[in-house]
DNA sequence: ACACTTTTTTAGAATCATTATAAACTACTT
DNA sequence: AAGTAGTTTATAATGATTCTAAAAAAGTGT
């Protein structure tokens, strides 16, 4: 299986559930975003045997940490993941409370003047609201 | 009392809850940000009767949607908010957990060029994450 | 001031996402 | 095969937020 490598080389074992999340996860044409609870339906839908919502939550919170997924700070009482861990901004959707991907192409360069002593910059997020 | 004309223009009653959360969330000298259970306390300190917290969440909520108070969107499991409502963005220190303001000046101007039909920009937020 | 309507406050209950627990199970090592 | 360390699981616990419905306060008209 070709998700089992990449799953040693992080340090996580490669068991039965983790290797059917990463399946629904990273097996698809198009990245997507998902509330762990979306993700939830979703393994249901494509995978036969049942994974409990502790290891989805346990296993999505490991693949954030090693960098396959990305939370995307919004404001909404479930926490986003992104699967698409490029860097990138989003639309959000304020009424369909739907996350639209921005191509880096479609914001113009961000320029970020002011510095803090002993800090550096990891990430530049952008969310951009839309309302109708 | 300085909040009473605000509120009412507001279509808000100037209850007494109401103008002495004013109190604690405008009468400072600089804009800050703040966890419900941070001004609950905050509140606690400054007032001597008491507040209920439902009261905090309904008036906390009413200021957003009135434009009095801005959600930070950033990944937390608390909301939180803040009292500077002038367009400008947010520095996260991930090792101290805190929040410092980006003034307008500090980052160059941000050209959104996607445009997704019927909608239009509420708002655009930037989050710089810093690290070590 | 009084009566009446509407809004607001409140304590407590309910909700719901997320995390903790601890026992059973699985993967890896020797 | 045995040992151990990591993982999964159901379920309970947590904790922020929202809901409820009754009491209180504010606004309005007389």
């Amino acid at each position: 299986m070709k998700y089992t490598e990449k799953l040693r080389n992080s340090g996580l074992r490669p068991t039965k559930q983790r290797l059917q999340i990463c399946e629904v996860l990273f097996e698809t044409e198009k990245t997507f975003h998902f509330t762990i609870n979306e993700l939830s339906l979703k393994i249901k839908k494509q995978i036969d045997n049942k994974i409990s919502l502790a290891t989805i939550y346990n296993t999505v919170h490991a693949f954030e940490k090693k960098g396959y997924l990305k939370q995307i700070p919004i404001n909404s009482n479930e926490t986003y993941f992104d699967t698409n861990v490029s860097d990138h901004h989003h639309f959000y959707d304020l009424k369909k409370e739907k996350l639209i991907d921005l191509e880096n192409a479609d914001v113009g360069p961000i320029d970020i003047k002011r510095k803090i002593d002993g800090k550096k910059i990891k990430s530049v997020e952008i969310l951009v609201k839309l309302e109708d």
